[in-house]
DNA sequence: CCTATAGCCTGACGGC
DNA sequence: TGCCGTCAGGCTATAG
Protein backbone atom coordinates (compact mmCIF):
# COMPACT_ATOMS: atom_id res chain seq x y z
CA UNK A 1 0.00 0.00 0.00
CA UNK A 2 2.58 2.61 0.79
CA UNK A 3 3.68 4.89 -1.74
CA UNK A 4 3.42 8.41 -1.62
CA UNK A 5 -0.12 9.33 -1.05
CA UNK A 6 -0.80 6.41 1.48
CA UNK A 7 2.52 7.94 3.31
CA UNK A 8 1.11 11.10 3.01
CA UNK A 9 -1.81 10.04 4.60
CA UNK A 10 0.15 8.29 7.26
CA UNK A 11 1.93 11.12 7.77
CA UNK A 12 -1.49 13.39 7.72
CA UNK A 13 -2.46 10.46 10.85
CA UNK A 14 0.53 10.53 12.78
CA UNK A 15 0.31 14.22 12.70
CA UNK A 16 -3.29 14.14 14.14
CA UNK A 17 -2.67 11.52 16.78
CA UNK A 18 0.17 10.50 18.29
CA UNK A 19 1.66 14.33 18.67
CA UNK A 20 2.63 15.72 22.55
CA UNK A 21 1.93 13.05 24.23
CA UNK A 22 4.91 11.21 26.23
CA UNK A 23 5.84 7.62 25.22
CA UNK A 24 5.68 5.76 28.67
CA UNK A 25 6.84 2.24 26.86
CA UNK A 26 7.66 0.27 23.44
CA UNK A 27 6.95 -3.21 22.47
CA UNK A 28 8.83 -4.75 19.36
CA UNK A 29 7.67 -7.74 17.71
CA UNK A 30 10.02 -8.23 14.75
CA UNK A 31 13.46 -7.40 15.67
CA UNK A 32 15.04 -7.78 12.41
CA UNK A 33 12.89 -4.97 10.77
CA UNK A 34 15.30 -2.14 13.12
CA UNK A 35 17.73 -0.70 11.76
CA UNK A 36 21.51 -0.46 13.16
CA UNK A 37 19.80 -0.25 16.52
CA UNK A 38 18.80 -2.94 19.44
CA UNK A 39 15.05 -3.19 20.75
CA UNK A 40 16.39 -1.97 24.55
CA UNK A 41 17.88 1.13 22.87
CA UNK A 42 15.57 2.34 21.13
CA UNK A 43 13.32 2.24 24.16
CA UNK A 44 15.89 4.13 25.80
CA UNK A 45 15.99 6.48 23.17
CA UNK A 46 12.21 6.68 23.14
CA UNK A 47 10.78 6.75 26.24
CA UNK A 48 10.70 9.88 28.15
CA UNK A 49 10.15 11.58 24.74
CA UNK A 50 7.07 13.22 22.67
CA UNK A 51 6.56 13.49 19.24
CA UNK A 52 6.80 16.99 17.87
CA UNK A 53 6.58 16.80 14.41
CA UNK A 54 5.51 14.42 11.64
CA UNK A 55 7.74 15.38 7.83
CA UNK A 56 7.32 12.92 5.08
CA UNK A 57 10.02 12.58 1.97
CA UNK A 58 8.84 10.03 -1.09
CA UNK A 59 7.75 6.91 1.07
CA UNK A 60 9.46 7.54 4.29
CA UNK A 61 7.93 8.96 7.11
CA UNK A 62 9.68 11.12 9.91
CA UNK A 63 7.98 11.75 13.37
CA UNK A 64 10.29 14.51 15.21
CA UNK A 65 11.57 13.47 19.04
CA UNK A 66 11.63 16.08 21.81
CA UNK A 67 15.22 14.78 22.54
CA UNK A 68 16.22 16.21 18.64
CA UNK A 69 16.19 12.15 17.53
CA UNK A 70 13.81 11.55 14.62
CA UNK A 71 11.92 7.93 14.40
CA UNK A 72 12.39 6.95 10.42
CA UNK A 73 9.41 4.44 9.71
CA UNK A 74 9.60 2.80 6.30
CA UNK A 75 6.59 0.86 5.15
CA UNK A 76 7.91 -1.71 2.51
CA UNK A 77 5.12 -3.09 0.81
CA UNK A 78 2.48 -3.74 3.85
CA UNK A 79 3.35 -1.61 6.18
CA UNK A 80 0.50 0.39 7.66
CA UNK A 81 -0.34 2.73 11.42
CA UNK A 82 -2.98 2.61 14.04
CA UNK A 83 -3.49 4.51 16.54
CA UNK A 84 -5.82 3.05 19.30
CA UNK A 85 -6.48 2.37 23.58
CA UNK A 86 -8.25 -0.91 23.93
CA UNK A 87 -5.41 -3.72 23.80
CA UNK A 88 -8.11 -5.27 22.69
CA UNK A 89 -7.97 -3.34 19.19
CA UNK A 90 -4.24 -4.40 18.74
CA UNK A 91 -4.01 -5.16 15.09
CA UNK A 92 -3.09 -8.02 14.02
CA UNK A 93 0.12 -8.55 12.51
CA UNK A 94 1.54 -5.34 14.33
CA UNK A 95 5.52 -5.54 15.00
CA UNK A 96 6.27 -2.14 16.88
CA UNK A 97 4.09 -0.80 19.50
CA UNK A 98 4.40 2.27 21.12
CA UNK A 99 3.21 2.74 24.44
CA UNK A 100 1.64 6.58 25.71
CA UNK A 101 1.06 8.05 28.67
CA UNK A 102 -2.53 8.68 27.68
CA UNK A 103 -2.96 4.87 27.58
CA UNK A 104 -3.44 5.17 23.71
CA UNK A 105 -0.89 2.94 21.31
CA UNK A 106 0.59 3.27 17.78
CA UNK A 107 0.65 -0.03 15.88
CA UNK A 108 2.96 -0.46 13.24
CA UNK A 109 1.75 -3.07 11.18
CA UNK A 110 3.64 -4.91 8.96
CA UNK A 111 2.69 -8.99 7.51
CA UNK A 112 5.84 -9.24 5.71
CA UNK A 113 8.87 -7.45 7.40
CA UNK A 114 10.06 -5.85 3.93
CA UNK A 115 9.88 -2.24 6.10
CA UNK A 116 12.75 -0.51 8.39
CA UNK A 117 12.52 1.17 11.25
CA UNK A 118 15.69 3.60 11.82
CA UNK A 119 17.04 6.52 14.75
CA UNK A 120 18.18 9.19 12.99
CA UNK A 121 20.06 12.50 14.41
CA UNK A 122 18.65 14.34 10.82
CA UNK A 123 16.00 13.11 8.45
CA UNK A 124 18.07 15.41 5.91
CA UNK A 125 21.33 13.45 6.17
CA UNK A 126 19.39 10.37 5.96
CA UNK A 127 17.62 11.65 2.36
CA UNK A 128 21.44 12.37 1.38
CA UNK A 129 23.00 9.39 2.51
CA UNK A 130 20.29 7.29 0.63
CA UNK A 131 20.94 9.47 -2.20
CA UNK A 132 17.14 9.94 -2.42
CA UNK A 133 15.95 12.26 -5.27
CA UNK A 134 13.62 15.18 -4.48
CA UNK A 135 9.95 14.47 -3.38
CA UNK A 136 7.86 14.25 -6.43
CA UNK A 137 5.00 16.79 -5.10
CA UNK A 138 7.29 19.16 -3.33
CA UNK A 139 6.91 22.85 -3.72
CA UNK A 140 10.33 23.34 -5.30
CA UNK A 141 9.26 20.43 -8.18
CA UNK A 142 8.63 22.51 -10.76
CA UNK A 143 8.50 22.04 -14.22
CA UNK A 144 12.67 22.50 -15.60
CA UNK A 145 13.31 20.57 -11.99
CA UNK A 146 11.24 17.64 -12.98
CA UNK A 147 12.76 17.57 -16.90
CA UNK A 148 16.47 18.00 -15.42
CA UNK A 149 15.88 15.10 -13.38
CA UNK A 150 15.31 12.66 -16.49
CA UNK A 151 16.84 14.41 -19.05
CA UNK A 152 19.87 12.22 -19.51
CA UNK A 153 17.73 9.00 -18.81
CA UNK A 154 17.96 6.10 -21.24
CA UNK A 155 15.90 3.84 -19.18
CA UNK A 156 12.26 3.08 -19.49
CA UNK A 157 9.67 6.00 -18.18
CA UNK A 158 8.51 3.55 -15.77
CA UNK A 159 11.71 2.54 -14.45
CA UNK A 160 12.86 6.12 -14.09
CA UNK A 161 9.69 7.19 -12.19
CA UNK A 162 10.41 4.32 -9.63
CA UNK A 163 13.68 4.90 -9.09
CA UNK A 164 13.83 6.64 -6.13
CA UNK A 165 17.51 8.13 -6.00
CA UNK A 166 15.68 10.01 -9.33
CA UNK A 167 12.50 11.08 -7.97
CA UNK A 168 11.29 9.96 -4.51
CA UNK A 169 7.88 8.61 -3.63
CA UNK A 170 6.45 6.98 -6.74
CA UNK A 171 5.85 3.51 -6.91
CA UNK A 172 4.87 0.39 -8.87
CA UNK A 173 1.02 1.33 -8.79
CA UNK A 174 0.95 5.14 -8.68
CA UNK A 175 3.82 4.45 -12.07
CA UNK A 176 1.12 2.79 -13.93
CA UNK A 177 -1.78 5.34 -12.91
CA UNK A 178 0.37 7.92 -14.13
CA UNK A 179 1.11 6.66 -17.60
CA UNK A 180 -2.24 5.80 -18.24
CA UNK A 181 -3.51 8.88 -17.75
CA UNK A 182 -0.73 10.92 -19.61
CA UNK A 183 -1.30 8.08 -22.55
CA UNK A 184 2.37 7.10 -22.12
CA UNK A 185 3.34 3.38 -23.17
CA UNK A 186 5.55 2.47 -19.87
CA UNK A 187 7.93 0.93 -22.20
CA UNK A 188 9.21 4.37 -23.95
CA UNK A 189 11.99 6.17 -23.23
CA UNK A 190 12.46 9.48 -21.39
CA UNK A 191 14.80 10.58 -24.25
CA UNK A 192 12.51 10.04 -26.84
CA UNK A 193 9.74 11.92 -25.03
CA UNK A 194 8.36 15.40 -27.06
CA UNK A 195 8.51 18.40 -25.05
CA UNK A 196 4.69 18.38 -24.76
CA UNK A 197 4.81 14.70 -23.81
CA UNK A 198 6.88 15.20 -20.96
CA UNK A 199 4.63 18.59 -20.06
CA UNK A 200 1.99 16.13 -19.94
CA UNK A 201 3.64 13.83 -17.84
CA UNK A 202 4.56 16.35 -14.95
CA UNK A 203 1.10 17.75 -14.62
CA UNK A 204 -0.42 14.42 -14.86
CA UNK A 205 1.73 13.64 -11.65
CA UNK A 206 1.16 16.12 -9.34
CA UNK A 207 -2.67 15.56 -10.53
CA UNK A 208 -2.53 11.86 -10.01
CA UNK A 209 -0.61 12.22 -6.70
CA UNK A 210 -2.31 15.31 -5.25
CA UNK A 211 -5.95 13.24 -6.40
CA UNK A 212 -4.77 10.54 -4.38
CA UNK A 213 -4.30 12.40 -1.74
CA UNK A 214 -7.61 14.15 -1.70
CA UNK A 215 -9.40 10.59 -1.60
CA UNK A 216 -7.33 9.71 1.74
CA UNK A 217 -5.23 7.36 -0.95
CA UNK A 218 -8.39 4.60 -1.17
CA UNK A 219 -8.32 3.64 -4.29
CA UNK A 220 -12.02 2.05 -4.11
CA UNK A 221 -13.20 5.62 -2.97
CA UNK A 222 -11.15 7.29 -6.56
CA UNK A 223 -13.08 8.56 -9.49
CA UNK A 224 -14.40 6.66 -12.44
CA UNK A 225 -11.62 6.87 -15.52
CA UNK A 226 -8.95 5.60 -13.05
CA UNK A 227 -6.43 2.61 -14.03
CA UNK A 228 -5.79 1.76 -10.18
CA UNK A 229 -9.37 0.30 -9.85
CA UNK A 230 -8.86 -1.90 -12.94
CA UNK A 231 -5.93 -3.16 -12.76
CA UNK A 232 -5.53 -6.62 -13.47
CA UNK A 233 -4.79 -8.19 -16.99
CA UNK A 234 -8.14 -8.76 -18.80
CA UNK A 235 -10.10 -5.85 -17.38
CA UNK A 236 -11.34 -2.84 -19.06
CA UNK A 237 -9.87 0.42 -19.93
CA UNK A 238 -12.34 2.74 -17.95
CA UNK A 239 -11.97 5.13 -21.33
CA UNK A 240 -12.17 2.94 -24.47
CA UNK A 241 -13.58 -0.20 -22.85
CA UNK A 242 -10.27 -2.23 -24.40
CA UNK A 243 -8.32 -5.01 -22.78
CA UNK A 244 -6.26 -4.01 -19.75
CA UNK A 245 -2.69 -5.52 -20.72
CA UNK A 246 0.36 -6.72 -18.60
CA UNK A 247 4.01 -6.53 -19.09
CA UNK A 248 7.28 -6.88 -17.29
CA UNK A 249 9.31 -3.48 -16.55
CA UNK A 250 12.01 -3.77 -14.52
CA UNK A 251 11.00 -6.75 -12.55
CA UNK A 252 7.91 -5.22 -11.71
CA UNK A 253 3.81 -6.07 -12.62
CA UNK A 254 2.90 -2.95 -14.87
CA UNK A 255 -0.21 -2.79 -16.02
CA UNK A 256 -1.86 -0.23 -19.49
CA UNK A 257 -3.80 -0.03 -21.73
CA UNK A 258 -2.53 -0.69 -25.12
CA UNK A 259 -4.60 1.53 -27.17
CA UNK A 260 -4.83 4.53 -24.87
CA UNK A 261 -1.09 4.81 -24.34
CA UNK A 262 1.27 4.63 -27.20
C1' DC B 1 24.58 4.07 -16.77
C1' DC B 2 21.06 0.39 -17.56
C1' DT B 3 18.55 -4.22 -17.21
C1' DA B 4 17.63 -8.69 -15.32
C1' DT B 5 17.64 -11.83 -11.46
C1' DA B 6 17.36 -13.43 -6.92
C1' DG B 7 16.47 -12.81 -2.21
C1' DC B 8 14.24 -10.92 1.83
C1' DC B 9 9.19 -12.15 4.16
C1' DT B 10 4.38 -13.96 4.56
C1' DG B 11 -0.60 -13.51 3.64
C1' DA B 12 -4.31 -13.71 0.08
C1' DC B 13 -6.18 -15.75 -3.81
C1' DG B 14 -7.31 -18.90 -7.61
C1' DG B 15 -7.23 -23.49 -9.50
C1' DC B 16 -7.60 -28.30 -8.99
C1' DT C 1 -12.46 -28.38 2.09
C1' DG C 2 -7.54 -28.63 1.49
C1' DC C 3 -3.29 -28.28 -0.76
C1' DC C 4 -0.24 -25.74 -3.77
C1' DG C 5 1.51 -22.54 -6.71
C1' DT C 6 1.59 -17.71 -7.76
C1' DC C 7 1.35 -13.04 -6.81
C1' DA C 8 1.97 -8.86 -4.11
C1' DG C 9 1.65 -0.90 -3.84
C1' DG C 10 9.60 -2.16 -1.77
C1' DC C 11 14.33 -2.41 -1.83
C1' DT C 12 19.07 -4.24 -2.13
C1' DA C 13 22.95 -6.84 -3.92
C1' DT C 14 24.93 -8.90 -7.80
C1' DA C 15 26.09 -9.93 -12.45
C1' DG C 16 26.23 -8.92 -17.40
Amino acid sequence: MPELPDVEILRRYSESTVLYQEITSLEVMAERILEHIQPAQLEDRLVGNSFLDADRHGKHLFLELSSGYWLNLHFGMTGDLKYYKDTADEPEYSKLIIYFDNSYHLALIMPRKLGKVRLLEDPENFVTSKRLGPDAISSSMDYERFKGLFMDSRSMVKSAFMDQQKIAGIGNVYSDEILYQAGIHPRRQFKELSDQELHKLYNTMQDVLQTAIDFQAKPETFPEGTLIKHRREGENCPKCSGRIERIEVSGRAGYYCPTCQA
